[in-house]
DNA sequence: TGTGTTAACTTTACAGTGTCAAGTTTGGAC
DNA sequence: GTCCAAACTTGACACTGTAAAGTTAACACA
């Protein structure tokens, strides 16, 4: 309790609503994840975060902002976990990128809901580049010098991101999200196998 | 007017409702679309489709089904376009994918949406499974004699799908949804030309 | 120490939402 | 012609976001 910033009232209430959003989704899902809720978990009224966030959406954009940092952890995670091979570093942060997706599904829909990128870009250009640019770095040694690095990220981001997406909504049959069975992952990522290295000076 | 079903009361309420609900899909997006403002639309009273729908995900999972007809329209489109060739085939369906989902933002959230399945499941196995046996078709060719399709599929599948909602959320940059450039569309469909053609009897 | 100022928070209020429980109307069977 | 059941309406309630007005408390300044 001395660590208490003792700011105003409350004392971090911005960050207190952020962590009641984040498990207010991963308990009860994001359709339980309001405004009111949040406040009532964090303690106070509500209409207290009004005066942190511009609306839900705000509030929306600063959990995605939180979950961004998250979902980076779970591939850098998988990616800290083999060497250096460049098919086996993209195999790793597709994983990353899929448990991710697996573990809080919620948190999930929220940052990659179709809508969601309009406050996102609004509120926070900077999470989701520091993503983007450990997918840009996996897809570096694909990409010729001189070549255009755009075509390869879509490539791969397109293919894992598809299949997060698909397997999560349980479109290639049921799965057990504490103990999923890869097995469908690591066929598809199979695809990414005939992406040529770039012979690099 | 004469071919008013002459039901009950409206004469083909169910239907005004679905259609009510595309409409305010198309105009005014997926959060507009509430139980209320369908009602209103179809000139009846907020509680009128209590009595076709179970509530509203009943109702959004009606409109998911028709979704899935235009849906499979837009494949269906393009395939007529091309011949035989596999790849081209392949190529066709996956442009069919993405244009429906450029065309029809709103429908294509609610229809892929990540808990949209729920409702699916429930209320129509019939539709999706329509949309899905058309790609599983187009992916025939490159699935040995013996061999499950599934992998394939999925491959298939994850790499459109991811496209087209990453694409949508304009990750790849802005996009123009009534004139768009489908220039990373061309180029990430590329790796579906790494799938070799099966050698069949 | 006392006094303002202002940000943080509460209270109150209102429109919109889904959903339930009653009513009312009407088409059609008997 | 009567009656019934389905279709639809009306009214109510709990919940949501949001705005306006009121209250509290931290801090600067005298």
């Amino acid at each position: 309790m001395t660590e208490k910033k003792t700011k105003h009232h409350h004392g971090d209430l911005r960050n207190a609503l952020i962590q009641a959003g984040i498990a207010i989704l991963a308990e009860d899902g994001i359709d339980k994840l309001t405004l009111r809720r949040c406040a009532a978990r964090a303690g106070v009224s509500h209409a207290a975060p009004a005066h942190h966030f511009k609306g839900v959406e705000g509030l929306r954009g600063a959990i995605a902002e939180e979950g961004f940092v998250i979902f980076r952890g779970y591939m850098q995670r998988e990616l800290d976990k083999v060497g250096d091979d460049p098919h086996r570093r993209l195999k790793a942060i597709s994983l990353g990128y899929l448990l991710f997706a697996l573990e809080n599904p919620a948190l999930f829909e929220l940052i990659f809901g179709i809508s969601a990128m309009l406050y996102l870009n609004e509120v926070q250009p900077e999470s989701p580049g520091a993503s983007y640019d450990m997918l840009r770095q996996c897809c570096a040694p694909f990409v010729a010098e001189g070549a255009e690095s755009g075509p390869v990220e879509a490539q791969v981001w397109s293919l894992i991101h598809g299949f997060a997406t698909l397997f999560l909504s349980e479109q290639f049959g049921p799965v057990d999200r504490g103990n999923p069975d890869l097995d469908a992952f690591n066929k598809v990522i199979t695809l990414l196998d005939s992406l040529p290295l770039a012979d690099r000076a």
